[in-house]
DNA sequence: AATATAATGAGAATGGTTCTCAATTAAGGA
DNA sequence: TCCTTAATTGAGAACCATTCTCATTATATT
């Protein structure tokens, strides 16, 4: 699990009480990384866990972890939002790379190098000030590309 | 506006109708390029010029676009989708690449760069090959980056 | 023109998310 | 520790973009 006083002390930085909702919905997201959670998924794992919470608070502790940079909002439009710890949310980090498999509909976090050429870029070309990056990859993974050339046939 | 019959011609050949309320949504989408529009955006520009569609239409048609390559689907997390056309469908095309304004909102097109390295450097690190990308890059644009130094007083 | 198939539209239904508000809990001072 | 105040919680209602339903209408083919 995460160091759990620097999640407090996150809170609290920004006027936030600690609760025991706000670290359950915590602890449930660290024993999943890195998985993307939905917002009911959470309520439900803790509803299996016989811990009560209501699911506006779940939603409302989502919003507020990540206004204040806990997590990430991602969105892989099948029509829910999700939600993933931000990976070390002491630092300045910003690193918002999916690869979403068309096949299986898998998602793997990727890395986030080569963006800052990119980025530099749109700074001279743009003037634009780029303080956040969202990047989502379609494509086919491993097992499925393999697949897929055993299908078709082709070379 | 961009060439009809080529439009037509998808429509067609992926054994959908050309129909007057296909028409008319692909005529809004070329009068307001490279804007983003909304479902509802298009329903009641197509209103105001008193052509009726329904807006169950409207949802339909953009559907069908997007999945014929005529229109990408893209979402700034504001609560609703936009769609834009795809830049010249004939062609293989893949380029999603928006700089959206935290000052102002604004949305701005930006080039397809640089991509290619970050795609070849995933397709050798994981064996994931990519079909297509979105990106969104969030910042502060040129105009907003100015208001903010002002306002802030930063050097 | 006639028939079969596809598209349309009005409104209902859906479903993720937000809102409301009374009850509960946390925070900080005395 | 007790008290006061402000913040948080939770159940359900409300919201709202989008999808679905199905009777009507238009398109395509014979």
């Amino acid at each position: 699990m995460k160091n759990n006083s620097s999640f407090k002390n996150k809170l609290e930085e920004s006027g936030h009480s600690f609760t025991s909702q706000r670290a359950e919905v915590y602890s449930i997201l660290c024993e999943n990384a890195p998985a993307h959670l939905t917002a009911e998924e959470i309520f439900i794992k803790l509803t299996q866990r016989h811990l009560k919470i209501g699911l506006s608070t779940v939603y409302r502790t989502l919003g507020i972890f990540t206004n204040i940079g806990i997590t990430d909002k991602v969105d892989f439009d099948d029509g829910m939002s999700r939600y993933e710890l931000v990976e070390n949310f002491d630092g300045k980090n910003h690193r918002h790379h999916h690869l979403i498999c068309l096949g299986c509909g898998r998602v793997e976090d990727a890395l986030d190098d080569l963006m800052e050429d990119l980025e530099n870029d749109v700074l001279e070309k743009f003037s634009f000030n780029i303080i956040d990056h969202s990047v989502k990859l379609y494509g086919y993974c491993a097992e499925c590309s393999m697949k897929n050339k055993i299908e078709t046939g082709s070379k």
